[in-house]
RNA sequence: UGGGGCGUGGUCCAACCGGUAGGACACCUCACUGUUAAUGAGGAUGGUGAAGGUUCGAAUCCUUCCGCCCCAGCCA
């Protein structure tokens, strides 16, 4: 068994986030803040203060009593009807192509209850053909069509009513009239946010919805109706940090988390595409690890079994070159832990890295590498969630012009820039984030560092034949003030230099022998880097915090939800 | 670990030099057939992070503690 020993205290759940406000669906304010601190917070856009109505008391005891029977008949099967959906989603969108408005899923449910027909093996009700996600609405204009998802917002006018629907795939308008939909209606009115629905209806484009379509509701099932007593906690304003923290399980509901989570997905689908295209194998790296990696940086220390300890990987990287060697190109993706105390809006404790590494590969192929993987990534976003860009107001434009090859500067040139701006910067400084931030606000792209000076970098970093006080490292630093979103470079692959190296930054050898293997067999120079996703994620979306494009972030101080 | 900032109803904020803790939103009721965080009218809840101290009187001043945010270091 293990047993995690390094623990961050457990942070009340009524502290409070006093100065960073952000509307719960909001993008953050941002990109076009101070160029210093792109993430500058600022307040929530004063036009946004009123919330819907929701959660209204239903007009008649009927009603309520109906209501309640559909939720009851639906709470014992409500979890599982959940899943069950999210699963249909998928395979009666492909399926219902071509065949959608023949036959409702909403008629088709009701038709198959009222004649007590038995569901298809494997699921628990007849769904019909045309259940379809919000996503795919705009294909379906002029046609009934049965949505599964949940009350986002409702907004009442007299005997009309404009419901928002949300499914995972987007948000949509419904509108409903007493008149025309007196059953509809009456389910509908006073039903309270987030309530678990599904609705069938006519899609139709309508200009003032957003979004450009709308559904004419004919049924709506409650599946789980939210109480009034107990509402739905994140409103449709803005909220402390701390607050939506708290309810992270409940906060990443709101459109512009779930279009940040589609992002990330996108990003690492792209980042996969483009490393196996380019010929290199997935090998996965342990998490469990007997050593630091590299030394300097504090470690998550678990029970490992018995007395032994172990500790959680901060970097694949020297089982990557292992791997390397057996396979040639590879690369790894995984999470990886470090227990620093860092406090800032680029950090986690638990992040996701992409690190390729290729043996007989240079500085220079690993620089031509990485840029080709930020450009694929940021362009297959462009190109595929756009939608989702839309959500976060995302300047797109920047992210138009990244395109490989990024400008490459040396260390020396960088500190040349940073001094001509100004900055106190010396020869041999490591550059921090108002560095950082220096450089990277001179161009539209990232900017790749090369050169550092050895004495800063990491023990197992080639030295440039050319002046061997320079390791053959670069760092990728995204623009807007993201930071560094990759860092890597030649190893060295000579094993003398390399036990010297230990010595010199006082590493014991013993845990390292398998790595010094890797020299005494075959050895041949070879390089490779760390791309950070989040890190990559942020600035793709322009989040102002790192923690909002992991679905449960892990921060110093916070390891709940 | 340093530096800075901050803790007030469910949420987000006010409260001047120390003088009866208030508003908006959420919630409930009513009206409204094209709303866009709908709007308008009405209603009921409910709070100064904790412990001391100064004072006739403390959200406000002092001390300690707790919690959170930002920045730096380290890094992706």
């Amino acid at each position: 068994m293990l047993r995690h020993r390094a623990r961050a205290p457990r942070r009340g759940p009524r502290g409070r986030a006093p100065r960073e406000m952000l509307r719960a669906d909001a993008r953050a304010p941002g990109h076009h803040a101070h160029p210093r601190q792109p993430w500058r917070k600022g307040r929530a856009p004063p036009a946004l203060r009123r919330l819907a109505r929701l959660g209204r008391r239903g007009e008649a005891a009927g009603l309520r009593a109906r209501a309640a029977a559909a939720a009851g008949a639906g709470t014992q099967g409500a979890e599982r009807a959940g899943s069950h959906a999210a699963r249909g989603t998928a395979c009666n969108g492909a399926a219902s192509d071509g065949s959608a408005g023949t036959n409702t899923a909403g008629s088709a449910v009701r038709a198959s209850r009222k004649n007590g027909r038995q569901a298809p093996p494997g699921h628990l009700q007849d769904r019909g053909m045309s259940v379809i996600t919000i996503e795919q609405a705009g294909s379906y204009d002029g046609q009934e069509v049965t949505l599964q998802g949940w009350l986002y917002n409702l907004r009442e006018s007299g005997k009309l009513l404009f419901p928002i629907f949300r499914d995972g795939t987007g948000i949509m308008q419904g509108v409903c009239a007493q008149k025309e939909q007196p059953e509809a209606f009456a389910a509908l009115r006073g039903l309270t946010q987030e309530s678990s629905v599904i609705v069938t209806g006519k899609i139709r484009a309508e200009k003032r919805a957003p979004g450009g379509y709308e559904i004419g509701v004919t049924k709506l099932e409650v599946v789980q109706r939210v109480s009034e007593s107990d509402p739905y906690p994140i409103q449709l304003k803005e909220h402390g940090v701390d607050f939506l923290l708290d309810r992270r399980h409940l906060w990443i509901r709101t459109p512009r988390q779930a279009a940040i989570l589609r992002i990330r997905a996108e990003a690492v689908r792209a980042a996969r595409q483009f490393m196996d295209g380019q010929g290199y194998t997935l090998t996965d790296a342990p998490i469990f690890t007997p050593a630091a990696c590299e030394g300097t940086t504090s470690l998550f220390e678990v029970q490992y079994i018995d007395e032994e300890k172990a500790y959680l990987t901060q970097s694949g990287q020297l089982y990557v070159e292992a791997t390397a060697m057996a396979l040639g190109k590879v690369y790894t993706f995984g999470p990886t832990f470090r227990a620093e105390k860092s406090k800032t809006r680029r950090h986690l404790t638990e992040f996701w890295m992409l690190e390729p590494e290729a043996a007989f590969a240079d500085l220079g192929d690993m620089m031509e590498l990485g840029e080709g993987l930020v450009s694929h990534v940021v362009q297959s976003v462009l190109k595929n969630r756009v939608r989702e860009l839309e959500t976060l107001k995302r300047d797109t434009a920047k992210l138009a012009s990244v395109q490989a090859p990024f400008p490459r500067i040396s260390y020396d040139e960088a500190i040349e820039i940073l001094q001509k701006s100004g900055n106190p910067a010396k020869y041999g400084d490591d550059f921090g984030g108002d560095e950082e931030t220096i450089l990277s606000s001179q161009y539209d792209r990232p900017v790749i560092v090369h050169r550092y000076p050895a004495a800063i970098k990491a023990f197992y970093m080639q030295p440039d034949p050319l002046r061997p006080d320079l390791a053959l490292g670069f760092d990728m630093l995204a623009p807007e003030g993201y930071g560094e979103i990759i860092g890597g470079g030649q190893r060295i692959h000579d094993y003398d230099l390399l036990v010297r190296r230990l010595k010199e930054h006082n590493l014991p050898e013993e845990p390292f022998q398998w790595y010094l293997d890797l020299r005494r067999y075959g050895s041949v120079p070879h390089a490779g880097f760390g791309l950070g996703l989040e890190r990559t994620v942020a600035w793709i979306c322009g989040t102002e915090h790192i923690r909002e494009v992991i679905p449960f972030p892990r921060m110093i101080y916070r390891v709940y939800p």
